[in-house]
DNA sequence: ATGGTAGCGTAGCTA
């Protein structure tokens, strides 16, 4: 099975390039972020025609929406709320096979890394704080599950392309990568990519939109992850990060395609 | 140190 995750910035405005990821890469289920479109205007019957004829879409005007959506059926379709707001950001299915399944869109924190000057810092902190603490008391590293997205945080070294010159970026900062880990060591998260890609390595999935030319500066982020629980570890077959995506036309995401092979 | 671009929706917020 082919899950793919990709942060489209806009569903309506690429769903062309959406259709260009599933009949160039296969994807048996694919979950977005950003989709920023109500459930009503979203785009599902040119899905459907592709065959992802199963739908879990959770979205709001102008800002955030995830989605997961497949060729396979989806059970048990619920969405998460998180800091007491209702601002699209969590959705879980589970898949054939008793896989559950969760696309999320972590908070970005805007600009300050200081969360008593920024409120969408200390936003972004309790966000994986209250997620950590519900997946230890609610979930278990015995049940196989995938969680996939935007998480906003680049956590190791070479998750980006200067590690010193971002430790006061927001993205990259100590508590961020701090917070992270807590929420993948609450039930043993697996970093399905960096399993296949050393820690030595730099890997992207984002690049800015302001750089002037991102393919040469190449100032890249892995803000967009997937992560396997236990059970799961030895089923990983493969992965691909699509950064050719990154110079799409007519109009590409500053994010790009993850997406992970799992064997049934 | 600063400003650079993009999407939504049509001003200003968010990223």
């Amino acid at each position: 099975m082919r899950i793919a995750t990709w942060n489209i910035n806009s569903v309506r405005l690429r769903l062309d390039l959406l259709l260009k990821l599933i009949d160039e890469q296969a994807p048996d289920v694919v979950c977005l972020q950003e989709t920023k479109v109500v459930d009503k205007d979203f785009p599902l019957a040119a899905l459907a025609a592709r065959g992802f004829v199963h739908a879990h879409v959770h979205g709001m005007k102008s800002y955030n929406g995830v989605a997961i959506l497949s060729r396979r059926p989806l059970a048990a379709c619920t969405v998460q709320h998180w800091c007491g707001k209702e601002d699209c950001r969590h959705v879980i299915a589970t898949l054939p096979g008793g896989i559950e399944l969760h696309s999320v869109y972590i908070p970005s924190g805007g600009d300050i890394p200081d969360p008593e000057q920024n409120p969408k810092f200390a936003h972004k902190l309790r966000f994986v704080d209250e997620m950590t603490e519900w997946l230890a008391s609610h979930r278990s590293p015995d049940r196989a599950m995938v969680l996939v997205g935007d998480l906003n945080i680049a956590p190791l070294v070479n998750d980006v392309w200067n590690h010193k010159e971002l430790l006061d970026v927001v993205s990259h900062t100590p508590i961020e990568v701090e917070k992270l880990g807590a929420m993948q060591s609450s039930i043993r998260w697996v970093d399905a990519v960096r399993h296949f890609v050393p820690e030595t390595e730099k890997l992207y999935t984002w690049w800015s939109y302001r750089a002037r030319d991102w393919d040469s500066s190449d100032r890249g982020r892995r803000l967009d992850h997937v992560w396997v629980t236990p059970p799961l570890t030895s089923a990983l077959t493969g992965y691909k990060v699509l950064r050719e995506a990154r110079g799409w036309e007519p109009k590409p995401s500053d994010h790009v395609p993850v997406l992970v092979d799992i064997a049934e």
